[in-house]
DNA sequence: CTAAAATGCCGTAAATTAAACACTAAGAAC
DNA sequence: GTTCTTAGTGTTTAATTTACGGCATTTTAG
């Protein structure tokens, strides 16, 4: 090392956890690593901050040198910066979440990366994954809980035209409860956020739904207004009942 | 420089958004720069975080060297990493948020600071400050804001006996919203977090109000049975009544 | 052609929660 | 003892949330 004193013998990194929604299930995409350190094991698609880059626009690098994919959502969650959590140095880490359509998608040819998947989410967080990417997923996993009850960010994950029912099937996804079918439906057509386009399924072996569509315009002019979006995890009555009754206490 | 490649020319700060409560008013902890850059301008407390120093660790280590507190509620809010937000080099910063009662604070002896003052937050906010701490500042009021709704964290602003006033004029202060005195009351009591101590205000000129304390373990204990702390801001009726109308067409 | 299977779609009553609102009580200062 | 200041308290009304069952539409199999 020169002159320069070692606080500048550190790097930081992005990594990212790319949300997908498919056949009811909340995904996650994930790389298998072909080479030391954690060979073999699963990791989340990351890489080294540019000198030049903001934090951003590596983020977003990322994410579309691996799919393809330019205009998604993306948020920062995190930053990860143990002093052992890479091996091979002071390595911090910016932890970022993105919402895709797995519709869109098409694996880039990638380089460094021997293997891509889209994992469950679940099982991505039951198994060993690469340097402390478990507690980043599932920081991120949390995150996207969160956030999805407080702004309109699941319809990131849905093609562009979807029935009610996939739109509750993908809450119940990440928010990991059930929701009652009719109340849903009244709440989320009464906050007037879905054009019905007067389209129907097709090829299904039943009664074809209608389709509707996320109007942002529309949410973005409520949104000025002071409108909120909001969606609950139904605390289910008995468990109100017992809570209500530990705090009478 | 040497062999490196030149992803270690960079470095790694914490800033602290110091939060405290006096007198009614939110304020936060500035140091005024006492050299280039940015000299004579207000900024927020941080440091380069050290290369065998935890992030968490260094957040800390900015708060005890500047106000001898050592457990304080302290929360990573964001990372900041534009290419040019540091005039000499490319160092990014992860913005944390902290709570102190201004009651327990005691300046240290601070040689890089030369002057640190509480300034009311909303001041802070109008004021130039140096680098992009404007930014974080904001971000990292938003965030408590946001946090004070669903966590009760606001009690950290606070010394250990307070009265049901003190603590409305806190919630006031960080939502920036009037709150109805009886409701506010009655939520707050039926939610059985606080310890009636049989104790009274002394001192002051009028009927003495009753002191509370905030009793941690029996939240840890309901929020462990699914119990979860929720303050609003009132929406006024007005305005409900007007978003009401808005939706409807 | 009919029946069965699958999912879509609808509305109301009851319970809970939130909002609005005004007077009496206690102590200190004069 | 009068005045001043803040503390403390309950009820009614409106809004929101929850619970809940049955008929409708389409495809497929027989």
């Amino acid at each position: 090392m020169n002159g320069e004193n070692n606080f500048f013998k550190s790097a930081f990194s992005v990594d990212n956890v790319i949300f997908g929604f498919d056949d009811g299930d909340l995904k996650v995409l994930l790389i298998k690593r072909g080479a030391a350190p954690f060979q073999g094991l699963w990791a989340l698609p990351g890489d080294l901050v540019y000198p030049n880059e903001d934090l951003d626009t590596a983020a977003y690098r990322v994410l579309e040198e691996l799919t393809g994919l330019k205009k998604v959502y993306l948020e920062q969650v995190h930053t990860f910066g143990s002093v052992e959590r890479h091996p091979l140095g002071r390595v911090i880490t910016i932890a970022y979440f993105s919402l895709v359509k797995i519709s869109d998608f098409t694996l880039m040819a990638s380089s460094f990366a021997q293997n891509v998947e889209w994992l469950n989410v679940d099982d991505a967080m039951k198994s060993e994954l690469a340097f402390d990417h478990n507690k980043i997923l599932e920081t991120c996993f949390n995150a996207l809980m969160h956030r999805v009850r407080i702004r309109p960010v699941g319809f990131e994950l849905l093609p562009p035209k979807f029935t009610l029912t996939e739109l509750q099937h993908l809450y119940e996804a990440i928010l990991s409860t059930e929701l009652d079918k009719r109340n849903f439906r009244k709440k989320i057509l009464s906050m007037s956020l879905l054009t019905d386009i007067e389209e129907y399924q097709e090829g299904v072996p039943h009664r074809p739904a209608k389709l509707y569509q996320f109007n942002k315009e529309r949410y973005q002019q409520l949104e000025a207004h002071g409108f909120s979006f909001e969606v609950k995890e139904s605390k289910k009555k008995e468990k109100k009942k017992r809570l209500a009754e530990l705090i009478a206490r």
